[in-house]
DNA sequence: TGTTGTGAATCTCTTCACAGCT
DNA sequence: AGCTGTGAAGAGATTCACAACA
């Protein structure tokens, strides 16, 4: 953690995209990639991949292009974290399960391994390798699991309470899929995925062309 | 449909959440609402509201601040196609029936009124109000139902292909969950909520404050 | 020749600051 | 006294353009 030259929030995002599609690649049998391939494979130009990729110190040859497993390797050091990070997610509705589905055993360094809700029809079982506990639990199965994220997938209703209770178990960072802006102190991070906003915004321009 | 002065992506989301805190705040017998409520509430400043404020006309008084239902009812009528509009949704597994749920009898003018699926087993029943078709019904039901916009939650390996069905079939916006960039034309907008990427950036920023 | 890495230019979005109004 | 509407400044992100290189 030398040079964290305060690094963007969206090159973050497109790191993680490009490792993505550097492991499509590489199941391909890719040896090597160019920057305007990731660019066409992730929507952006090729300049933007490439100062993107300085971020990680991406030592791309001129005539090679970027070594796609050394690179996909590099972004892994990057956004890693060494020892792994293990999420909690709150809410087992259908959103809830979609999610541990879409997580499961995608990432060695990042799981989601805690899961709770109220309903003690959803809790005390294990769903896609994510283990559901009594909403009550909470706090003492965050602590117990060394949770240090948060993916919030409750009504709107509980939303804030919930993130309340969530920042004072320890948790730093919140994905919030509960169409409420939550308030969080200074040292949580908050991500809100506002579904409703989203389809409101296609919606719009949609009709932007009869 | 005068003067669309090229209003930005980002201020037709934060429109879209306006309204529903000016709905909150309806709902609790607000009358009128100022500025740096709208910014507290929203999570922005009151300069941006109010510039955004502006590209709906808004006419707040220095005295009143905003009327409440007035500055709702403006941006439904900029939001709001005055038909309505109808959206499909594709995918009817967990994060399908999630969706369904969470859109149901939200806007009058903007309903997800067909849903499709391969599996015969989730298919010719209704819910939330949505029917749900077999894929192959998809182009005829598309244009029965005059759908104008599509929610794609299908596995990733489909994606592209139900994508391109769409399209051809008249679609002109894509809500997309499918871990995939979607490579559409140019008369088609695609909005991408790639949540292993959402998740992988809260993970990150997180972290930087062990 | 075709690509990377990167300074400089450009474009876009947000905030500042204040005149005008009630 | 306090707020809105908005021109102008500022910050941030992206693209341009080209030197260096294999």
């Amino acid at each position: 953690m030398a040079q964290t030259a305060t690094i963007s929030d969206k090159t973050i995002a497109r790191l993680s995209l490009y490792r993505r599609l550097l492991q499509q690649r590489l199941a391909e049998g890719a040896q090597n990639v160019f920057s305007h391939e990731l660019a066409r494979m992730s929507g952006n130009s090729a300049a933007l991949v490439r100062r993107d990729l300085m971020s990680v110190g991406g030592a791309g040859s001129p005539t090679k292009g970027y070594d796609a497993h050394g690179l996909a390797e590099a972004i892994g050091v990057f956004l890693d974290a060494p020892e792994g990070q293990n999420a909690a997610l709150v809410g087992i509705g259908n959103l809830g399960r979609a999610l541990l589905a879409y997580f499961a055993g995608k990432r060695p360094r990042l799981a989601v391994t805690a899961a709770f809700d109220t309903d003690p029809r959803k809790t005390d079982r294990v769903i896609h390798g994510c283990r559901c506990y009594p909403l009550a639990e909470m706090e003492a199965r965050i602590a117990e699991h060394g949770v240090d994220l948060a993916v919030l997938a409750t009504p709107a209703g509980p939303a804030q309470e919930t993130a309340d209770r969530l920042v004072r178990a320890g948790v730093h960072g919140i994905l919030n899929f509960a169409p409420v802006r939550l308030r969080a102190p200074a040292g949580v991070y908050v991500e809100d995925i506002d579904v409703a906003m989203a389809l409101e915004k296609v919606a719009f321009f949609a009709r932007q062309r009869g």
